[in-house]
DNA sequence: ATTACTAAGACACGAGTAT
DNA sequence: TATACTCGTGTCTTAGTAA
């Protein structure tokens, strides 16, 4: 966990534009933004170094700063944070995106799942993976939402000797009346748009659906499952 | 300004819904939260009750829980820091929004304020202001970009002993070629959704608006004034 | 000008405990 | 059970200063 000083201090940080550019600033500045010394900023920013958020890099007259990647996630999970906290409470959470074509391993990974998303789900998934790419902004907070919400979890287990993780899951309805699940593998893509739908059917058959047609999906809450 | 521990219990309050509603909770589940003891959590608890940010009120199982009016404007300004910082570098502010029927305060205030708004702005205000409220989240997005550009600002003065505070200005086009700025008051209305318009024409005639009809308003940056 | 070390002082933390 | 007090301990901060 990242500690309030540090988030502060990538804070600052980002409001000087490292997000999207490295930036120069002396360490007295930051420590003004911070309301501290330039001894202490100077800490901070050692803290945020070790801690992988920050990249570091001398220069005559200041220091260059960079956020890394993982800083970034950090600054992007309290954005999500508070843009959770501030939606106003919702009965339903709904997803529209478009229908997107896969790397086609959906499939494999559906295929050695099977048998335990029939018993987390309660039906035996169609083998392959519906691609949906969230576009608009509505929709990536109601994905957020949607991941602040109880999960549904399908352990993991070893097969011939390899490992395969837990899968979250999210329920979702398609259309009126099919049921189907927004599956999200462990390995955290970074904060990507395309969400994996399984269902027990084909659904690009099904719906007639191709690719960059529009897709609507609403969010079961677990506890009406 | 909020220190990092105080905006970091605050974010934890608001996590278990304090927006929204009253919640209850212990110290000590706030101490988990936050990686702090009991004696801890009760103390930064105590802080962001003496700093307005949180009402704290007492029962049997735990402590109740409502942020204030100014708790969540704290949280909010973080919320729009965060936006911007992440919202990719843009050439232009582009805001839209819909004309909507005025208090008729502001023909007064620019009568009074003429004079220095011709010297600010290069032209003479039209007696009268435009209101447009913003409406969708893309725009609010862009308010808080254009806020977080540098302003114009139009000095107070007093007059017939009455104080007139400073006036804080964003250029801005109308259409292709009218030149106006959005004024923004000391006062701050609680992150208002209104915005007032002053341009050299009576934008309603000029225009032939209407309430409720859309007006696009494109920021222009001071260097390029 | 910078950054960053050392050392002394301030202050925050949490154990114990009263309520 | 709670919250919140005191107080000893240890960490964090800053002034001074080196590089």
């Amino acid at each position: 966990m990242t500690s309030p000083e540090m988030w502060f201090t990538l804070y600052a940080i980002a409001g000087k534009g490292a997000v999207h550019r490295r930036v120069t600033m002396t360490t007295r500045e930051l420590g003004a933004m911070l309301g501290v010394s330039q001894q202490t900023a100077s800490r901070r920013l050692a803290e945020c170094v070790r801690a992988g958020l920050v990249l570091k890099s001398h220069s005559v007259n200041g220091t260059i700063l960079q956020l890394t990647e993982e800083g970034i996630r950090e600054l992007e999970r309290v954005l999500q944070g508070l843009e959770a906290v501030f939606a106003p409470p919702r009965d339903e959470i709904v997803i529209v995106g478009k229908v997107t074509e896969g790397l086609g391993e959906g499939a494999y990974y559906v295929d050695i799942y099977a048998q335990k998303f029939q018993e987390a789900l309660g039906f035996r998934p169609f083998p392959g993976t519906l691609n949906v790419r969230v576009i608009d902004e509505e929709s990536r907070r109601a994905v957020n939402m949607m991941k602040k919400s109880p999960p549904l979890i399908v352990p993991g287990f070893v097969h011939e000797g390899r490992t395969f993780g837990d899968v979250i899951c999210y329920r979702v309805k398609v259309g009126e009346d099919i049921n189907a699940a927004i599956v999200i593998a462990q390995r955290t893509h970074h904060s990507s748009d395309i969400l994996e739908l399984v269902a027990p059917v084909n659904l690009r058959r099904k719906l007639g659906l191709r690719n960059d047609d529009t897709i609507t999906l609403r969010v079961v809450p677990l506890h009406r499952a």
